[in-house]
DNA sequence: CTATTAATTTAGACTGGTCAAAACCAGGTA
DNA sequence: TACCTGGTTTTGACCAGTCTAAATTAATAG
């Protein structure tokens, strides 16, 4: 019942909420979808008359439980249609994103459980991102950032690098920092670069709007170094 | 470019031009695609104005080359997206044709490059409609329909079955009367009801109306026998 | 408390797809 | 030839989604 558009909507404000909080205002979710602000205003009107989210004129919005359960089973869809091509199709991470956006709205119910199954219940996508399983449960553990967890010298695994801008994720994805990578922080200059070993003894220099998409958990024997926040694109 | 209501007009005119010819009347794609004549009529104009189609005003239409490539890519879509359903996501024949009805119009053309790969470019999909190549040479070769094909006591092998009936479908697949099973004519009535025997030995009756929708090819040693033409659903 | 301004909403318009009701054609019938 | 009649088109309407331009509001600076 619900169109593509509501569920980008839909998808698009739940992200921002997890990222900044509500209220999300009107330009937020234009910025996010690339609409004009006066469109934006028409259809959180008509989402708010479908009671997914309650909306305060002037302030913003803030999806419903009714809205958070619809936005998680896009979330859901497209995280496991991201591990899917991955898997048995064998698209790279960068490549992954687009196509998922588009099959988000158009897999059954059945699709969705099925893939889940052939990939025996993935816990991520390929971006690190974790996948709401059926019930909708959502843990989402984002990590810490780079510099956040791990102070020079540390190490630690990689849980999950940002999927918004496709030149950071590739970057990213060149270097070799990718999930479940192991990292070592070799220094952090003033002015934000992080230089970092990976496994294979390489050393990347990771300009500050790379590292902080970055989110890393701190190799064992220390508990959780959290904040960091930030919800990513799927 | 196209929109998922502009390729299922194309698909469906298509599948009518090639099992009735054309002229396509405007009741014939309105009784197909469940619309009404008048909206028929106003998006065969703007197919016509496309140049997918050339129409003649109270006649019907007829698809133009441009108008049947693309209508062959879309079943090409189609079929390859079903055949991945069943063979890898372990689909019913009886359920694939939904899925794909839905997805044919938001898979990529790397998507399709890709399934069509890991299926190692199959012929036919789970129905034996024969799946376009990606050059849209198209042999669409249909087959005789049981009766036509084969008298008593003669054996040939499946090529197809038709989807178009969904209770049809299922009723065949419940037979085990599937694409590459081999079956024997073993007696035809008078009023229709067709008897074959299964490779496992099991004899079905078929109505009429189910035997006709079975699609063989004689087993070797005698030249094709040819008729009983029909395009499928996809 | 007022004036400025940035964000937001309203107003009005357009496209694509659809339908119901009314008008219209074309081919066959009397 | 004149009339039916079934299929077709026209008309006018509507919904979803979008935009531009204009009006409005709220927050801030003076
Ligand atoms: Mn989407
Ligand atoms: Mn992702
Ligand atoms: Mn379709
Ligand atoms: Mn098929």
């Amino acid at each position: 019942m619900p169109t593509d558009a509501v569920e980008d909507y839909l998808k698009a404000i739940y992200r921002i909420e997890s990222r900044a909080g509500p209220p999300v205002s009107t330009s937020q979710i234009a910025e996010a979808l690339d609409k004009t602000p006066a469109t934006v205003t028409s259809m959180v009107e008509t989402l708010s008359d479908r009671g997914l989210l309650s909306r305060e004129k002037y302030k913003g919005v803030e999806l419903t439980p009714a809205g958070e359960v619809a936005a998680l089973e896009v979330v859901r869809r497209h995280r496991l249609i991201e591990a899917f091509l991955a898997e048995q199709l064998d698209y790279e991470p960068t490549e992954v994103h687009d196509e998922a956006d588009a099959l988000e709205h158009h897999v059954s119910e059945e699709f969705t459980r099925r893939v889940e199954r052939v990939l025996d219940y993935p816990a991520a996508d390929p971006h690190g991102d974790p996948i709401p399983p059926a019930d909708l449960s959502t843990p989402e553990d984002a990590g810490a950032t780079l510099v956040a967890a791990l102070a020079p010298g540390e190490r630690g695994t990689v849980a999950r690098i940002s999927d918004r801008d496709p030149d950071v994720l590739e970057f990213l994805v060149d270097a070799g920092i990718t999930p479940e990578t192991t990292v070592e922080v070799v220094d952090v200059t003033s002015f934000g670069l992080v230089t970092v070993r990976t496994s294979d003894g390489d050393e990347h220099g990771l300009p500050e709007a790379v590292a902080d998409r970055v989110y890393v958990r701190r190799a064992a024997e220390s508990g959780a170094a959290s904040d960091g926040q930030e919800a990513s694109d799927a």
